[in-house]
DNA sequence: ACCTGAACACCGTTCAAGT
DNA sequence: ACCTGAACACCGTTCAAGT
């Protein structure tokens, strides 16, 4: 007599993922979870194999979230534009999301990463931009010092590390165009690496 | 009858951070340090309020280690070297201690900040040669971006997100250059945040 | 004054037993 | 086929009892 399932992955995944944001990483339990979809503990073993399965799925989740918002952001026709407005959908993740923001781009500690097809997904935007703006060919590092400056920026802030004054979207925004300049003035016949 | 201490604090907060390195936060347990320290867990909290405390212990420990290092690293008779020192020495912390670095800068979920005038004393010799490299107008603007830079660029290395290929030290040297130069084009009659 | 075992609440996970 | 209670190992923390 096999028993209708009263939940499922997908459900269950869902409920982690209000609980991430509600308590953090460390209020992701089983428990807590099974009692949110209706159903106790063990059962959720059913349909995930264990608790890092399951932080595994917040982060999948979380990042096709990010990576449908990067690509609604693009802007095919001006990729200095296309660029300023990946970066700012980024910063309104952080803050709506923060902390499944911190749990994909902060190195958590046992908390598995994102698969690299989807960080390859996610910066593909930002990739093509860079490329239309200055060519292909320091475009990789180009994003790199984009990205690098973006999450280090946002981790900065989300950690409250910003307290040393002054209006954090201005920060924000002067450090946006610097970097946007910087990465234009990389272009192929610059004398490599003289610092 | 008093029973001699057979163990202190400084001890104590030593064996976390030796446990932090070898298997991460998650790793350092009241348990686990107690045995470090000849010792059962319930006489850690003779020494020290709860867990959290002891990380705190460990954090700070951390940034007095890197305070020091950057420190070492500064160069008053050159700045653009004293720059690219003090990001050399942090680099090399971050590759030494991972663990402490991500504890430190990631944000890592429940665990401590640094003290706010650890996290200002470990930035004053940049904000120092930032100064002396362009006025101090927008040395706290370049110090944000440099080290959110650089901060963003480690976590991506620890965490292995740069596997896109290419030599990840030539991509911190690209990225370092290309920074430097953006925040010495930071002159104070700069059009503001034009993107 | 410090250390200890015992105890409590909590968590992840397994498993035999129910339907 | 899925759900459950009971059980186990582990953790942080408290506390009365030892020296």
């Amino acid at each position: 007599m096999p028993a209708p399932a009263r939940t499922g992955r997908d459900r269950i995944v869902a409920a982690a993922c209000d609980l991430l944001e509600e308590s953090g990483v460390d209020g992701v339990t089983m428990q807590a979870a099974a009692q949110r979809v209706g159903v106790r503990a063990p059962s959720l073993y059913k349909h995930v194999r264990d608790r890092r399965a399951l932080l595994e799925g917040v982060v999948d989740a979380s990042m096709s979230a990010l990576i449908e918002r990067l690509d609604a952001a693009r802007d095919d026709a001006d990729a200095r534009a296309s660029v300023a407005g990946q970066l700012a959908a980024l910063r309104r993740f952080a803050h709506e999301r923060p902390q499944a923001y911190g749990l994909v781009f902060a190195t958590t500690p046992g908390a598995p990463r994102p698969a690299p097809e989807a960080l390859a997904r996610s910066v593909r935007p930002l990739l093509d931009a860079l490329t239309a703006l200055h060519g292909p060919e320091h475009a990789l590092d180009a994003a790199r010092l984009v990205t690098a400056w973006a999450t280090g920026f946002l981790a900065m802030e989300l950690a409250g590390t910003l307290r040393l004054g002054g209006d954090i979207g201005a920060a924000w925004d002067w450090g946006l165009q610097r970097v946007v300049a910087a990465v234009s003035a990389a272009t192929p016949g610059d004398p490599p690496n003289v610092l």
